[in-house]
Parts: C-alpha cells; sequence; structure tokens
DNA sequence: ACCCCTAAAGGTCACATTGACTTGAACACT
DNA sequence: AGTGTTCAAGTCAATGTGACCTTTAGGGGT
C-alpha cells in the first residue's frame, strides 16, 4: 500500500512537475513519482503529505491535494502486488527541492519536455502523470483549482497565465476577463494593485469562496487566431 | 485490500442502488454496498467485476465500470486498516439480483427512499455511494454514460428520463432533442421505431462513438417552470 | 369513418453567451 | 510631450439557449 504525488507547480510559463531519480531497485536511476508506504494509522491523505514533506520538504498545508485513483495492476511492480493510490498536487511557484534523505534527489521537471523526449518513468507512472495531466486540465474547466498555482494575490494576467500553460494554447485577455470576473465567488478583488514592468497597474485578487464554476470555463475553440 | 461497488439501475423512473445486508460481523444486519477482497493475479477492475457476478449475478461486461476512488481511514473498518477501491457501474434495467452465496441477499433499494429514510451504510459505504452519485450527476452531463442506463436501442424519450430521473429535474422534451442530436457522437439513428402505449411512434437510436460532450450537457437553469 | 387523445418531431422567437476586435486608461521610459 | 506596453472596458455579429407553439403519426372510442 503505497500512495504516489503527481506534484504540479508553474516556472515562468512552463508546467513542472516533480520527479525524483530511483536510488533503489527496481527501476534504479530511473525517474519516477515522490511516494512511498502508507503507515499504519495515518489517512492516506496524511500520507501523502508526509511524502510530500520527506520527499520533497514541501509543505502541503499550502498547496492544493486531491486524489486520482487507485492504481492495482498485479504487475505494476516487479516485487509483487502493491497497490498505490495516486495523488495529484498543485502549487504556486515551488522552491528548488531539497535533496531528499535517500539516495536519490529531487528536481523539477518540464512536462512539455518529457513528452517530447518520451521519457518513460518507473512503474506505471507515466499512465499516472498523464492521467493526472488530464485531470488538472479538466478541473480548470470546472473549479477553480487555478488559483493554486498563484500567490495569495495575483492578477487576472497570473491567472491567465496558468490557463494558457496548463492547457497549451493562448485565451484572449479580454475575453478572459470577462468570464472570470462574471463566474461568481471565482476571484474577488483585494483593492491592492501591482505594477508589472511596464504598463498599466493590474488589480490583485485572492480567491474566491465558490467550490464549482458556473458556468463553466471551457477550453474549446474561443482562441485568437 | 478490497473493492466496493455502487451499482446504480433504473426502475422506471426511481433511481436504484444495489445493497446486501451484511450476514457477518462487524455491521452484521446492516445494508452495504457489495463488495470483497481483492484476489491476488487479478486487477482492481477484474476484482471488481468478479464481485459483480459473485454478490449480485450480473455479468459486468454488459455494463459501464469505472473507479470511483480509494477509501483508506484507519478507522473506517474496526478489524483494522482495510483500505477499499470504490468502483461505480451503471447498468440498463438490471433484472433482481440473485440471492448471493453467503448469508446475506442483495437487492435494489430506491437512492431516494434511502435519503428520505436518512438510512446509514455500514463501513463509510455512505459516504462513497454520495461520492458515486456526485460522480454520475457530473458524468451524465459531460459524457454519454446515460445510454449505459439504456437498452442497446433506445428512444430520445428514454435517454431524457434517465436524465430526469438521475438529476431529479424535468427537461423540456424539445431542447433535449434539439440539444442531444446537435451533439456529434452522442447517438445515432438505427433507423428502426417503436410504438409508445399512446402516441406517434419513435425513432430508435444506439449509443455514439463520442468520449466526450461538446458541447456539455448542463443541468443548470433550463427547465420548465 | 370520424373525432379525440397522446407523444414525437419540428419550428419560432426573444434573450444570453461567446469569440473577435476596437477603444480608452494608466503607468514607465526616452 | 511622445511612445510603448499592459490593463481595462466596450462593440458587434454569430451562435446557443430556454420557453413555447405547431404539425405529424399513431391508437382507441363512438
Amino acid at each position: 500500500m503505497t500512495v504516489d504525488l503527481a506534484i504540479f507547480t508553474l516556472r515562468g510559463t512552463r508546467l513542472m512537475v516533480l520527479l525524483i531519480d530511483r536510488g533503489l531497485e527496481p527501476f534504479l536511476g530511473r525517474p519516477a513519482l515522490p511516494g512511498g508506504y502508507v503507515q499504519k494509522g495515518e489517512t492516506l491523505r496524511q500520507g501523502a503529505l508526509r511524502e510530500l514533506w520527506e520527499e520533497a520538504g514541501i509543505d502541503g498545508g499550502l498547496l492544493h491535494l486531491e486524489q486520482l485513483g487507485a492504481y492495482g495492476d498485479p504487475g505494476r511492480d516487479p516485487r509483487g502486488r502493491v497497490v498505490t493510490v495516486a495523488y495529484l498536487a498543485l502549487g504556486p511557484d515551488l522552491p528548488a527541492p531539497v535533496g531528499g534523505t535517500d539516495a536519490h534527489h529531487a528536481y523539477w521537471a518540464s512536462v512539455e519536455d518529457l513528452d517530447r523526449d518520451g521519457v518513460r518513468l518507473a512503474f506505471d507512472h507515466s499512465e499516472i502523470l498523464a492521467d493526472a495531466l488530464e485531470q488538472v486540465r479538466r478541473k480548470l474547466e470546472h473549479t477553480p483549482v487555478a488559483t493554486a498555482f498563484c500567490a495569495a494575490e495575483f492578477t487576472l494576467s497570473d491567472l491567465r497565465t496558468v490557463y494558457e500553460v496548463v492547457w497549451g494554447q493562448p485565451l484572449d485577455p479580454s475575453n478572459f476577463r470577462r468570464k472570470v470576473l462574471g463566474t461568481a465567488g471565482f476571484v474577488e478583488p483585494t483593492g491592492g494593485q501591482r505594477m508589472p514592468s511596464t504598463g498599466r497597474p493590474a488589480a490583485l485578487y485572492r480567491t474566491g469562496n465558490a467550490g464549482v464554476l458556473s458556468p463553466p470555463l471551457l477550453r474549446m475553440g474561443g482562441q485568437p487566431a
């Protein structure tokens, strides 16, 4: 019984996922998602939070954490039947992970690069990562989780960048603003402003109290040519 | 390591879920979702299919089966740490289940009645059932799974009834038709017809090849007063 | 045959939403 | 002051939506 974590963050305009190079057999040296055995007496979620801290030095209290699903095919681990529960974590621009206690090291990898280079992860982690990516992209449409990628206060441009990076397609700034502000409970203004490096100051917002977006923010069509 | 199943079907205009009365401790006599231990060498999905057959005599090859999630809180089973993977199953008007081999019997229970009477299921199965219900209602919006509740050939009225029963709200027949037929790959005509007890014959359709509905069929607003 | 009832099928119309585009506002820099 | 950049706000045609109406194709009764 293990938990594995697909932890995403934004580095500039690139979507990054946290990987470790395995320091033990099986799959020694191969990149993998961080994870480990669930200890008795802790919930699955607590186990995920503990692994998050032990393997990457990240305090999970700050980021969004949700369950992705269970993966338990008999052949997924050569050591025998190991069922893993995958968790999906999203956070704002997170610091470089500390090395980890074991003989492995943790690092941020660009999702785009992994895909382009055809990197194959240990176990069935490539499959888990693909499921996690699809889940994030879909959740951006129907929930305000995109704000989990932003700091406590953010501009609409920050938020739009999240969508553009995760979806991999440009969005019209004006229409994006209209839809976000028109969706009750998505964001609420803080009153503050932030100066961009150049241009007009942008209003700051914080996450609203909505659990779901209605209407949803669909990714189909609607992009500038 | 167990699997539990939330199996839904339609009986007339009521949404039913398959329950068993437990014949063993713990929770002896209490209603519960069918399920059991995963055997070594089988995938989680295969385990779910096997339990489906053993506990209810239902051939899972005919119905829609998808994973719901893992439930592993330490206190959920008084016997100790048992993690269960919940599966969601949908099928057309299914036959009355055979009694099952153990000392328990399986039966269809109306979801509405369970909710109204505040029935509490064994373990955390009430929570699983609630999650399963929400999942079904949400999936009807974005995928063609509603057809899993229908026979191989069905009328648009059949399909509309599925939505009305699962969502618990009436839908405008004319607008429903327009949206379903306007969504590519949702349904395709078979050419056949079926006579209702009274009224004009209805065209028959079968499930299309679409995996997702675009545009989605949202349940907000849009109902006749 | 005829009329009536019912449900399916198809159409109408006002209104909301959307994507694409344009205009105006608020800064920094030269 | 002039220019460039970004945020903000507005315009407009096309599309989608909800509410409602009309026509069609059966069956049953008289």
